[in-house]
DNA sequence: CGCGGTCTTGAGTGTTGTCAATGCTGGTGG
DNA sequence: CCACCAGCATTGACAACACTCAAGACCGCG
């Protein structure tokens, strides 16, 4: 299997097999999780940097009355919690929403990643970079707009990462473990809500979303609906 | 003057005589700016890296209908677009809201100050987290709470991040020079039901906000009115 | 077979947005 | 000095969007 995380840096620069190799060889143990196993809870402060290889997983953040927050979600290739390693400890949670598997990555193994190759702490870099611009646009999203527009947004914002992901089965189809409940915690709505809007997105033939799989049948329409831009990706940079 | 940004740092590490003279060193031409100046629009590439020394500022995003949403805002102290500079061309805009003065710091010399100093990187590294935190933050505000919580937890946050930077009056009262429609896109509510807000809180003798100037009277009513936590701003960390 | 979780639907409520009008203030030019 | 204007704050009436509650349908699983 290639490691999912340097298909995600090759959107951005290409590394040399040496730098690919380093990689590969700073994935330690790997950890199983079932879905809905929380990774780090806040808190908690973070021993390790984990790469998650395979599933879903998102960041949230819990209000003490209970309402949930998801905030951003991991799609294989994405590094969890180089946030409270220097933080202390954790603001949010970071929890497993499908059966997924983790690599654990020591901390002093990063140092040493990034000590030797300035191209890949260029590549690291990068990689939070996006993970920033990620969450200025969900602001944006719950900010401004609606229901409708904000369920088409981060529909159209998972596609990009999986296809960058090399995870896309077909054209415009990939798994989403989610339930309607966690959906609409990750768009600020109900579960009933993000249910009705869900359902105009597919009366309109746009997307179609069932047994954990979502797939967009007009991603151009979509994407116009939704007022979605991809360019905070930053996807294939120059 | 004494440099907003090594009071800033200090409140997650302490700095070397040798490591505060190397920040001051680095700021070199000082740029003015008008209330409601752009510093960078969404799509430019940033050349250098600002400081800002004075005023207030702040990033959004704007959608093609027009739209617009605040995503973040910088007090003194705050470094303005470490991000561009890596991902190429600026996926939203900086503007000033009041007029400010900012440093202009060139990409060699932040380049050189991190690798003479690495406890300085690591205070760097610092900002950029709690910067994080802060956006993920506002994604559960923008996300959960409703107009009152979002109003009041957003001057609990301002209140904790001028205490930092040193730049209250008084107890309880500092510049907050922004409009209730800037306000409101801060908040994703329209300028009418933000004014409606802010004369709820005024209502319970939370707080008052007038001629550009927030003063919270009751900071643990207005707390546990909006269900704030200080946490996440990681300010006097170990 | 029954159970729990999820999806779906309807009805009623409540929060927030829109539109439009008014008043206030500070600045500008006559 | 005054008339005028632009921008901002405020208010009321109404509409739209999203939430809650509650019930039923549809699974998959023990």
């Amino acid at each position: 299997m290639v490691n999912p995380l340097l298909k995600k840096l090759a959107n951005f620069t290409t590394l040399s097999d040496d730098e690919r190799h380093a990689v590969d060889e700073s994935c330690g143990v790997v950890r199983s999780l079932a879905p809905r196993e929380d990774i780090i809870v806040q808190g908690q402060k973070p021993a390790s940097v984990c790469l998650l290889l395979d599933g879903f997983a998102c960041r949230y953040k819990a209000l003490e009355d209970g309402r949930r927050q998801i905030v951003s979600f991991f799609v294989p290739g994405d590094l969890c919690d180089l946030r409270g390693f220097i933080l202390g400890r954790m603001d949010h949670s970071i929890g497993a929403l499908a059966a997924s598997r983790l690599a654990i990555i020591a901390p002093d193994m990063v140092q040493s990643l990034t000590d030797r190759y300035p191209k890949l702490t260029r590549a690291l870099w990068w990689s939070t970079l996006v993970e920033e611009a990620v969450l200025r646009e969900w602001i944006l999203n719950l900010g401004q707009r609606d229901a409708l527009e904000r369920m088409g947004s981060l529909f159209c914002e998972l596609l990009y990462r999986f296809r960058a992901a090399g995870l896309l089965q077909g054209d415009c189809s990939f798994a989403l473990p989610l339930t309607q409940l966690e959906l609409g915690e990750a768009l600020g709505l109900s579960a009933v809500h993000a249910n009705r809007t869900l359902q105009a997105l597919r009366r309109r033939h746009l997307v179609s979303f069932e047994a954990g799989r979502l797939t967009i049948h007009d991603l151009a329409a979509l994407e116009q609906l939704a007022l979605f831009d991809p360019d905070y990706l930053h996807l294939n940079s120059p």
